[in-house]
RNA sequence: GGCCUUGUCGUACAAUGGAUAGUAUAAGAGUUUCCGAAGCUCCAGAUACAGGUUCGAUUCCUGUCAAGGCUACCA
């Protein structure tokens, strides 16, 4: 049990037994004490005094006595001030937690019920490479996923390949018009990035015909719909629904050269998934849930042979959900792949992680499938996440300002590269062991960098100066893991239970590595890696400071030492466990 | 225009309605005969504006201003 749980069950058996009245954990408000008081704990007594019928100062002076009095072994003093009740913790329940935490707690493992969770995470369009915002996308998908197993839950992984529609026919006609049948071996191009190019070239044509088409006379919006080359794209979508050999042939094709790339960076940066779907598959359930919600009278058909929908009495506006040549729109897929998905994982909650431009089509998505009523429809959440910018603004790949994930590995790796050999503390390190380590750090930096944000909150991302190794950054944490481990290696604790008084460098550090399982619980229940993130620094730091305050391996007395060695070990354990959550690993030696 | 989000030290980020609003960076001052200086210590510096709700508001409500997103038969 933690601290926290144990003063707020004191507590409420106090009221019990002075005020005769009984009161829920959730009545009694407990923080860490401001470091300006004395205390460790404080509960507030304001929300209180209501149902005590007493003053704050009265109600905290009768409390804090009755708790020294009947419960010594937890609360060694009291002090209040104003509507403030501080607590001091017993030195020996400090002990008594920290041997606990080594006999009982495994890390990241707690036993609240085991619901079936399902994450679709990554899901992006087979027409480019991943840039920087899939990789916010992928670090907070497989983070979440790890948090929610550490919370106990039955975790699954999927993401759907948005390998049809409009996007990848743009790459296919600006590779039919212009790429002469070069291939990406035969341009020795990364296969995902040779396909995103013919899409930046689609981009280039597509603005020049509208250009001409506006001199011609027409508005902007006509001559963008009408360029010949937007034109072309729209009939092969068409084409490709209506199973058009060749057209087929080029997309599977291009498709599998993206496929190719994506491999690569997913193994890079850790991704994986317990299955994909394809949008190309799906979107044929899709369309056939659509003629039942026909039906159902959930859809309605429109002259024109458009199928919409009506959410106007929910506070929304109509929705397409199928164009007037048959087509199938965005959402048509989502409707048949949650009917599928429900089918294969049957999860009660089914988590998207997709960036909050579409947090209207998600509002949407769930309102449909609850009206189809689909299973597990009510247990559908979108966890919207903002998006990451630059200085100059949103990345714009037409602009060319899109920050390429694989560029932005390779550069991270080499400043870690050269951060670790200006310090020169690895010297006998071999190639292969320097490599993984750059790789290590490299990208520990970069998801550290990402996830250390409130997932809700658009990002600044600056090239220049953003990714630091210094302060609230993964490799400050990394290099605080391997120096604790650089003396563990000199010497291990035993195992002992040690007394004596706590100092306060030691007392801080207990009280934070105490609350570890509760920050799982909170980064789960919020959905929010950068709780973790935030906990893990904090950790780091306050170790830091107690190193460099006090001596572990040459302590004052052999139960300081044995106490400290703890302490350092408790402090590796919990890095490695909170770092793992957040998918960066730690090293040995740095 | 309508709808949704967000405005916090120079910059980037914190703060279930609680005490003097934290942290990191950059700037200034220290700190290596002693367990790893990618560290530690000290020093400055911010809640867009105007109201309201209450013992108490960065947090909740209203308005103004500012930024971003959605408002496609794109995905």
């Amino acid at each position: 049990m933690g601290i926290v749980f144990l003063i707020n069950e004191a507590v409420l058996s106090e009221i019990k037994s002075i005020y005769n009245i009984e009161l829920l954990p959730k009545d009694i408000i407990i923080n860490e004490t401001k470091s300006e008081f004395e205390g460790d704990y404080t509960v507030l007594l304001f929300g209180l005094i209501k149902q005590l019928k007493t003053s704050p100062e009265k109600a905290g002076k009768d409390l804090g006595e009755k708790l020294v009095a009947n419960h010594p072994h937890l609360i060694a003093a009291f002090n209040v001030i104003k509507g403030f009740l501080n607590v001091t913790i017993a030195d020996n329940k400090w002990l008594q937690l920290l041997n606990n935490h080594f006999s009982n707690i495994i890390y990241g493992q707690s036993s609240i019920t085991l619901n079936k969770v399902l994450i679709e995470y990554s899901s992006p369009n087979t027409n480019k490479p991943l840039h920087l915002g899939h990789l916010r996308n992928n670090f907070l998908g497989w983070s979440i996923a790890e948090i929610f197993r550490a919370s106990g839950a039955d975790v699954k992984k999927t993401c759907i390949a948005n390998d049809r529609g409009i996007h990848i026919c743009k790459s296919m006609v600006a590779w039919k018009r212009f790429a002469n049948e070069a291939t990406p071996a035969s341009t020795g191009t990364k296969s995902d990035h040779f396909v995103g190019d013919y899409y930046v070239k689609f981009g280039e044509e597509h603005k020049l015909e509208s250009k001409q088409l506006v001199a011609k006379g027409l508005s902007d919006e006509e001559a963008t719909r009408e360029a010949p080359i937007m034109k072309e794209a729209q009939q092969m979508l068409v084409d490709w629904e209506a199973g058009k050999p060749d057209v087929i042939a080029l997309w599977k094709t291009m498709n599998e050269w993206v496929y190719e790339g994506w491999d690569v960076t997913y193994r890079n940066i850790g991704s994986d998934f317990d299955k994909t779907y394809y949008e190309s598959d799906v979107y044929v359930l899709g369309k056939e849930m659509v003629e039942d919600g026909l039906k159902k009278n959930v859809f309605y058909k429109k002259e024109d042979g458009s199928v919409w929908i009506d959410l106007t009495a929910d506070g929304l506006d109509e929705k397409i959900v199928q164009r007037k040549d048959g087509t199938a729109v965005y959402i048509t897929q989502d409707i048949g792949l949650a009917e599928l998905k429900y089918k294969e994982f049957g999860a009660d909650t089914s988590i998207y992680v997709v960036g909050n431009e579409q947090d209207y089509h998600f509002k949407v998505l769930k309102l449909i499938a609850q009206k189809l009523k689909i299973d597990g429809s009510d247990g559908m959440h979108h966890l919207s996440y903002g998006m990451v910018e630059l200085p100059s603004g949103r990345m714009k790949t037409r602009e060319g300002t899109v920050v390429d994930a694989d560029e932005i590995i390779e550069e991270m790796k080499k400043i870690s590269a050269m951060h670790t050999e200006e310090l020169g503390k690895v010297k006998d390190f071999n190639i292969e062991e320097l490599q993984q380590l750059y790789n290590t750090i490299g990208l520990g930096a970069l998801k550290f960098f990402l996830l250390r944000v409130d997932p809700k909150k658009k990002m600044m991302f600056n090239p220049e100066e953003s990714i630091d190794f210094h302060g609230f950054t993964g490799p400050f944490i990394q290099y605080t893991y391997a120096r604790a481990r650089s003396i563990l290696r000199k010497e291990m604790p035993l195992g002992k239970n040690t007394t004596g008084e706590m100092l306060p460098a030691e007392k801080k550090l207990i009280l934070e590595l105490e609350k570890y399982p509760l920050i799982i619980s909170e980064a789960a229940q919020q959905m929010n890696p950068s709780v973790i993130a935030n906990y893990v620094f904090r950790v780091a730091q306050t170790f830091n400071s107690l190193v460099a305050e006090l001596r572990i391996l040459t302590a004052e007395t052999a139960d300081k030492k044995e106490l400290r060695l703890q302490l350092a070990q408790f402090t590796a354990n919990t890095i490695h466990s909170a770092m793992h959550l957040l998918g960066i690993e730690v090293p040995e030696r740095m």
